[in-house]
DNA sequence: CTGAAAGCGCTAACAA
DNA sequence: TTGTTAGCGCTTTCAG
């Protein structure tokens, strides 16, 4: 069974194979009841047109790249399955490309990679949507790209954001409601444009229920599972050690979680840990994290609609922001247990 | 800057493009001297053939299929990241494609797939390999494909395996070297394929360690969290409960460590716990899970190797097999504490 | 509003 | 061993 093609589509229809074209690319000047009738046989024959065929003969490549560096395999996979949703309901397939943001070349492949497989766009995830290098890079050659979660709101038609400084300032805030008047936090990795953010949602959590903001409770961690774990420990050394402890992401709080049990403290009677993102780990974990959930999966598939609409020409929607919501579990609970 | 094409690589070389096509694709008939002119002149433009034409012209799409259904996050990129490596390097894109694998019209859509796309392959990972329809259709329509830990041996052309029997035995035996003799274990979920085998290889190291199997240590569970977590709390509440675990995969141990967690038993003093994966929680947990490690990376490799093998017609190597090791951590230790 | 013709960059079949 | 020619299935001119 072969394929049908576009000339036997026209066939049916009885017209050009022009018109047809028309048709399937949603261009202007097709009299409504031709497009009707060219829309029927495309039915009837299960017609697709085929990729490399308007991929070699037209401007664009019905192709977007997805750029990642993330070490975390369920954002990863939140993301991708996400973005692969909306560009195959539009007819978009995309182009897996791990990174090494750290790559000193990396501008470079990947303005070669964009003219090499004839991208049509870009999606960057953090860190890459960091990278400022890249970042400009792209704007000067003008390739279509959209940001997921960058660093600031310089580019809001490129950009989708979380509430991540609201929702960690309430996330302090439910922590001081607890009791608890000295709360640590494990700061992310620099290079993740989010960081500050949360960052300064824990500092605004604080003088909003009235503690001070002390500079002895701030560990920095890398976003690792180790990194959490010795940034906790020490914090838990201190003489006045932190009665809870909200780190930047998950993996981070689970190594404060080891810390705190290697040390002889129960979570949450000593203490209450917390963290930001709800990846599996989170709930696989004992006790299970009270955390915030990223809607990582609705951030990506607008990001893939803004994307698209942009290569399209079309308009581009406004500042996109969608709101990462609490999630309270076991690891938080009033201080003294 | 335009990209360069196979004329103009003929041009600078003094031959036809049908010389340099030849070279392109590793073709006969090309007399040494030439092919070396002819890779000078494509080296010295940086040219590389477009693959869009190259489907649209020829038989082969360099295209390739990955086809996954799995929850595991860990898995998924795992497998990705060593298929997209081996891919890219002979110049192969993948096309990833989720799927649900209780979807009935599965087979349709992806024979239709493989049609439309113009697929030259397709790799499956669990629990798509151990889908008879699927992997009957596949082999029907003389289309190439790979599996990625199939449930048994009898297409080991086509297959990639690890030994989940033995190093299961191994895991049982250095459980009862511990002094376990009450050793449970929580089988997987009955649709994946290794699952028989590593049961079995449980019950092998029983009998090799001299303990008697019974019915009653046996959980349940089908590869979650959530299902370990129950299928441990049966066990445990028995009145002579089991003194180790092991579970058919990581996620289902963290489960049967939380059940443990909240009946008061400590681990490992208590209750020693092993999984099989080695997935990041693993070593994410506290305390961290001894545990198999899987080398999926590994595995897709091969099995990537192997399909492109299989689609140039080249000699297809026998029976693949990569070792899984043991990871001994923290959740584990001799009987007693 | 519609269509005819000319490619896109490559491979396949055949000729030389 | 090499080259010539004709497409692959579509989009892009440009003419009607």
């Amino acid at each position: 069974m072969r394929k049908t093609t576009i000339e036997e589509v026209a066939a049916l229809a009885r017209v050009s194979i022009k018109t047809v074209s028309r048709v399937i690319n949603d261009e202007p000047n097709v009299r409504d009841t031709t497009r009707l009738k060219v829309r029927d046989a495309i039915d009837r024959l299960g017609y697709r047109p085929d990729q490399s065929a308007r991929r070699l003969a037209g401007a664009r490549s019905y192709l977007v790249g997805l750029l990642y560096d993330n070490p975390s395999a369920s954002y990863v996979i939140d993301v991708q399955s996400g973005v692969l949703d909306r560009c195959r309901a539009e007819n978009y397939e995309i182009l897996i490309n791990p990174c090494d943001y750290k790559n000193h070349a990396l501008c470079a492949e990947i303005e070669n990679l964009v003219r090499h497989a004839r991208l049509d766009g870009l999606i960057l995830t953090p860190p890459l949507s960091d990278h400022q290098e890249l970042v400009s890079m792209l704007r000067k050659q003008l390739i279509p790209f959209v940001m997921v979660a960058p660093p600031n709101q310089s580019d809001p038609a490129r950009s989708v954001f979380t509430n991540d400084r609201d929702v960690c300032r309430e996330m302090t805030r439910y922590l001081a409601s607890l009791g608890h008047e000295r709360i640590g936090y494990i700061i992310g990795h620099p290079d993740h444009g989010a960081v500050g953010a949360r960052y300064r949602g824990y500092q605004e959590g604080l003088s909003g229920a009235g503690i001070r903001f002390r500079k002895g409770l701030i560990g920095q961690g890398y976003n690792s599972y180790i990194s959490g774990e010795e940034a906790a420990r020490q914090l838990l050394k201190r003489k006045v050690r932190p009665t809870a402890i909200f780190a930047g992401n998950d993996e981070m709080a689970a190594g404060a979680m080891k810390a705190a049990h290697e040390m002889g403290l129960t979570i949450p009677g000593d203490l209450s840990v917390a963290g930001f993102d709800d990846v599996p780990l989170a709930s696989q974990i004992w006790p299970s994290l009270t955390t915030i959930r990223q809607p990582i999966r609705a951030m990506s598939e607008k990001a893939a609609d803004i994307l698209l609409n942009q290569i399209r020409g079309e308009p581009v929607n406004g500042l996109q922001m969608i709101p990462s919501v609490m999630v309270i579990r076991d690891s938080t609970g009033p201080i003294g247990g």
